[in-house]
DNA sequence: ATGGGTTAAC
């Protein structure tokens, strides 16, 4: 073949937009006997350049003799000597019909020892011809492969190879289910989920295997919008969920707060005729233990008891679940007796039993409690770990023990464990906010020598302990040396420096700072807008103050309970009770309930202008 | 060939 016999095969490609060709009716080559999608893509135009020049050619046999017994070096020098395009190579082992297997490997040889990236079409071509060998496990790990390398490939180009490439409908499916499955695999959730989407637009059916773990994903990541949007497309696909399907979906429900869609989802399960499960309900509980409200552990107890109606034994995870939801409610009798039960019930206390318990303890200042019950640990051979350590380092912190928080490092290296980011943010922390800021920089300091890396908490920790002492300059020093160390600041960070300032009478300057976060992409939160205000509101300064709030709506947050409190604090400070009263009525009427803090307020300014409060609920309305 | 439930710090 010459260049002339090229041009004019070019020529009538362009002027057949579209139509595909069958290369052997230009070329007289035995082999090629494959079609060619028009217009040509870059990689084409190179096969065929190679095509129309045979003497460049190594011919198949060869090739799959070369490949098949792993004579590398030899291909690799042959492929050199012939001056063949090796990516075109790839398209003449697709084309001859020979083993995919062979395919296979010289695909990842090239990949790898070449460095060459095939086109998306022959990827999947090969993908197609894997699947039509019924290599279905190497179809996955091809396309697990390709998933980790593949970066910048869109899910729409992809599916337009897969669906042009020449092969089955059925075998579509497969690959774009495995496509679906690498992409939850790898992590790459989002691209998971716009394939899930083309899939539905194609047609192709996805199964569970891949379904699920996209689910998973989606739940961890707190996206449960997309996450109950593949739900009902699953549904409205046909596709037969399992219990596992049910259980991802209500575990995502319920972190997300949503407890009664998370209720409706297991009526759903029991329709579909699959039955919930010990982790069913163990999900359910420990959405009930998180949520709000002052029944949520009622609520956790009185799901207890409906699984255990159901015939459905609680284990050890059950216990352990609404032992800490107790322990979190600082209800330490309760959590006992969960503690018990579960061992009268046969189940034995694990790592995270006594964890909990532990924390519990040292939450509600019970310290010589929560040692001993690290020696019961011990000597029921339970070892343990880190967590351990760290909850009761924080219990020492917080009850004032250093000495004994700071030898806790001791005993950690004593066990053979090895403290991380957490056990020293948490010595960190309990310094700076009691007045040992130079204690606290010696432990950031001993951090490097031990290999872990401070992260935004560490430094969180510090600023704040410098704030405390009024180290505005010190402060923000720091805030400059995170991102030596590649740190962005977060809310947080600006939120203590926000307060900082405004505690100095500097709500001015905090404002900027406000306006710089925005600026560089953070939304400020609640606690940003409400520190602000509260800083305009302690300078008297009460008109900014309501500016604060109406920009904090403007951005889309509501004002909620501590915003009122902070607004009817600054107006009563002020002696203007009429407004105070006036944002309290707006409250009620908006179905808030205030809280304590609230009425304590107003309560104080009241007093000292001789009102009498009695006990209903409207007492304070002084326009009356 | 696959997936679900529990513990630590600002």
């Amino acid at each position: 073949m010459n260049s002339i016999t090229f041009n004019s095969l070019a020529r009538f490609m362009r002027f057949h937009p579209g139509k595909v060709v069958r290369i052997d009716s230009f070329l007289s080559l035995p082999w090629t006997t494959t079609t060619l999608p028009l217009p040509l893509f870059a990689g084409d135009k190179l096969a065929l350049r190679s095509l129309c020049s045979s003497r460049s050619l190594v011919d198949v046999p060869t090739l799959t003799e070369l490949v098949s017994k792993q004579h590398y070096s030899e291909l690799k020098a042959r492929l050199r000597g012939s001056g063949s395009v090796p990516a075109a190579v790839l398209r003449q082992f697709l084309d001859s019909g020979s083993d995919p297997d062979l395919a296979l490997r010289y695909f990842r040889w090239s990949r790898d020892e070449l460095g060459l990236s095939h086109p998306l079409e022959l990827t999947f071509r090969l993908a197609h011809s894997l699947a039509d060998a019924k290599k279905y496990p190497k179809v996955r790990s091809f396309l697990d492969e390709f998933v980790r390398v593949s970066d910048g490939d869109t899910v729409s180009s992809i599916f337009h190879s897969i669906s042009n490439c020449g092969g089955g409908f059925c075998n579509g499916s497969i690959i774009v289910d495995m496509l679906v499955w690498a992409y939850a695999k790898n992590g790459k959730t989002q691209m998971g989920f716009e394939a899930f989407k083309r899939a539905g637009d194609y047609g192709y059916k996805l199964s569970v295997v891949s379904c699920n773990p996209l689910m998973s994903n989606l739940a961890n990541e707190g996206a449960v919008g997309d996450l109950e949007w593949v739900y009902k497309e699953m549904i409205r696909g046909r596709i037969k969920l399992n219990v596992v399907s049910f259980n991802t979906l209500i575990s995502g429900l319920c972190k997300a707060r949503k407890l009664n869609k998370a209720r409706d989802v297991v009526e759903d399960m029991k329709a579909c005729g699959v039955s919930p499960n010990v982790v069913t309900y163990n999900a359910l509980i420990d959405g009930h233990c998180k949520s709000g409200g002052l029944t949520r552990m009622y609520k956790a107890d009185a799901t207890l008891k409906e699984m255990i109606e159901s015939k459905i034994r609680p284990n050890e995870i059950t216990y352990n679940i609404l032992m800490d939801g107790y322990c979190k409610d600082e209800n330490m009798v309760a959590a006992v007796k969960v503690f018990e039960e579960m061992q009268r019930q046969g189940l034995k206390p694990n790592l995270v039993t006594y964890n909990s318990l532990i924390n519990g303890h040292c939450n509600s200042g019970e310290i010589s409690k929560a040692v001993s019950l690290r020696d019961q640990m011990l000597s029921s051979g339970l070892k343990p770990n880190i967590i351990t350590y760290n909850v009761l380092i924080h219990g020492f912190g917080k009850n004032g023990m250093f000495k004994e928080a700071k030898e806790m490092l001791d005993v950690i290296e004593k066990e053979g464990l090895v403290p991380n980011v957490v056990t020293f943010n948490i010595l960190i922390d309990a310094c700076c906010n009691s007045g040992k800021n130079e204690e606290a920089f010696l432990i950031h300091a001993s951090m490097a020598s031990k290999g872990v890396l401070p992260d935004i908490l560490t430094y969180n920790s510090l600023i704040t302990g410098l704030c405390r002492e009024g180290k505005m300059d010190k402060a923000e020093k720091l805030f400059g040396e995170m991102k030596d160390n590649s740190l962005k600041p977060n809310v947080v960070t600006y939120n203590i420096l926000i307060g900082s300032l405004c505690k100095k009478r500097e709500s001015r300057k905090a404002h900027r700072l406000l306006d710089r976060m925005v600026k560089i992409g953070l939304s400020p939160n609640h606690v940003t807008y409400d520190t602000l205000m509260d800083g305009y509101c302690t300078e008297g300064n009460l008109r900014a103050a309501v500016k604060v709030r109406e920009l904090m709506q403007k951005e889309g947050l509501r004002a909620n309970i501590a915003t009122f409190n902070v607004l009817i604090k600054g107006f009563c400070k002020q002696g203007k009770l009429e407004n105070a009263n006036s944002l309290l009525n707006e409250m009620l009427e908006r179905g808030m309930v205030p809280n304590r803090t609230t009425y304590d307020i107003i309560r104080e300014e009241m007093l000292d202008k001789g009102f009498v409060p009695d006990i209903d609920g409207h007492m304070y309305n002084v326009s009356g």
